[in-house]
DNA sequence: ATCGCTCTGTACGTTTGCGCACACATGAAC
DNA sequence: GTTCATGTGTGCGCAAACGTACAGAGCGAT
């Protein structure tokens, strides 16, 4: 019934890939390329900023933290994006929290370096803004998704969202780990999932999950989905 | 039982008014000086940033456009701030609804000269990048926030928030628009005024806000309150 | 083959908030 | 003072989600 697919596209960074070649070439020393291991914490509020990292293929979670009880998840970044908004803005800190959701690669630079390099005003700066404006966007939309929709929909638009960022109809989320990001009791997933499963939109078991009718889950979604899907086009 | 107040005071916006003498004055003749009037719609998503305004004591309401039905406030906006971060950020079209809370003036500038002015990456840009990320970090816990708290706390909260913006405990704001606010229902204000006022913590009557017990208030309000409060002290 | 951990399913009472509908109150306008 | 628009209060029934608890299912490890 169920088939792990771990093949993985080496696909660059966009941001980096959208740079002149020439200033590409510059940069490239100042990067390192890291290995990012699932659960693993990349942020924590307050805590200051020493590298950022540019998603090649790995995938990330960012959440606001209100206090030990409540977390919830505001953003996904990918390919499309980097982590460390912050001290492009000029802070030194950070204030939510970044957790890697899907392993996978990422190029990293010193904060100082990036912060460097910003001052040049070049393409990476445009980048940079233009990227962070998109964030804000989707964090806006996702807060008001959040408050008015039904779980049942969030939930098909978070798979949906995963779906375009990892490339495949396969990846691995638990119940728990779509309860922490949707702000909801794990058993309102496996509720929520269970209805899904049952039109066949989606299968799943222990953590793996498959997406089996795309079209039709995106009709289940709420149109944030096509919202936020696309917002970095539309920016 | 209740008293209008309307004397304000002269306060400038406090970003312009960070700025270096020279900047400054360099700066102000492209300034126009405007007045804003309650209800006024400032900006529609998508629709082409034509001016940036720095409110001296108008009061700015931001707000997510989900669909006809739905929107939601994100953040709130006085002299602290500025409305047109997506130019900032090299967008040329906003991407939410900002209406005017509490009528006032502001300093408003055109786009274009705006976006030259921080080409110069000089202190305003400093300025204006500062703040961009105090406001992600708001609309971030202001999400968490309306999706974890209950009506009561988010309605205290957002009364200080007001409060603390206006520099009085008394101002004007009907069931209707807080409900527009918070996206609950005006009902639901309505129930949580009604709880707040029988503690003797506020006062109000068509429109006609008084907060009569701060402190108290405060203990109802939810920890976000102290969070958001001086959010642009901790970037 | 069994144990044990993690993930998923089910259940139940409770609370919050929704949608709707309508009554009442206030203050400004005439 | 009467009228009228606007703001506030109340009262339903109902749906969604919550907190909690526990039972079964899958899979790896010993």
């Amino acid at each position: 019934m169920f088939m792990k697919i771990e093949g993985r596209a080496l696909v660059p960074n966009r941001m980096l890939a959208a740079l002149p070649r020439a200033e590409y070439q510059r940069l490239m020393p100042q990067f390192k390329k890291v290995r990012l291991l699932a659960g693993q914490v990349l942020a924590e509020p307050g805590e200051r900023i020493k590298y950022i990292y540019f998603p090649d293929d790995v995938l990330i979670s960012l959440v606001t933290v209100v206090d030990k009880k409540h977390a919830l998840e505001v953003a996904l970044i990918g390919r499309e994006g980097f982590i460390g908004v912050a001290a492009a803005l000029g802070a030194g800190a950070f204030t939510m929290r970044a957790t890697v959701e899907r392993h996978g690669g990422a190029l990293r630079i010193g904060a100082r370096a990036f912060r460097q390099e910003l001052q040049h005003g070049g393409a990476l700066q445009r980048e940079v803004l233009r990227y962070t404006h998109s964030l804000m966007a989707q964090i806006a939309h996702t807060a008001a998704c959040n408050r008015f929709h039904l779980i049942e929909a969030r939930l098909a638009h978070r798979l949906l969202l995963t779906r375009d960022r990892v490339g495949s109809n396969h990846f691995t989320l638990t119940h728990e780990l779509l309860s922490q990001m949707l702000g909801v009791r794990r058993v309102g997933i496996t509720t929520a999932a269970h209805a899904l499963r049952a039109r066949n939109l989606i299968d799943y078991s222990r953590g793996n999950i498959a997406i089996t009718n795309g079209a039709g889950l995106e009709k289940v979604a709420c149109t944030c989905y096509m919202f936020v899907k696309d917002i970095h086009g539309k920016t």
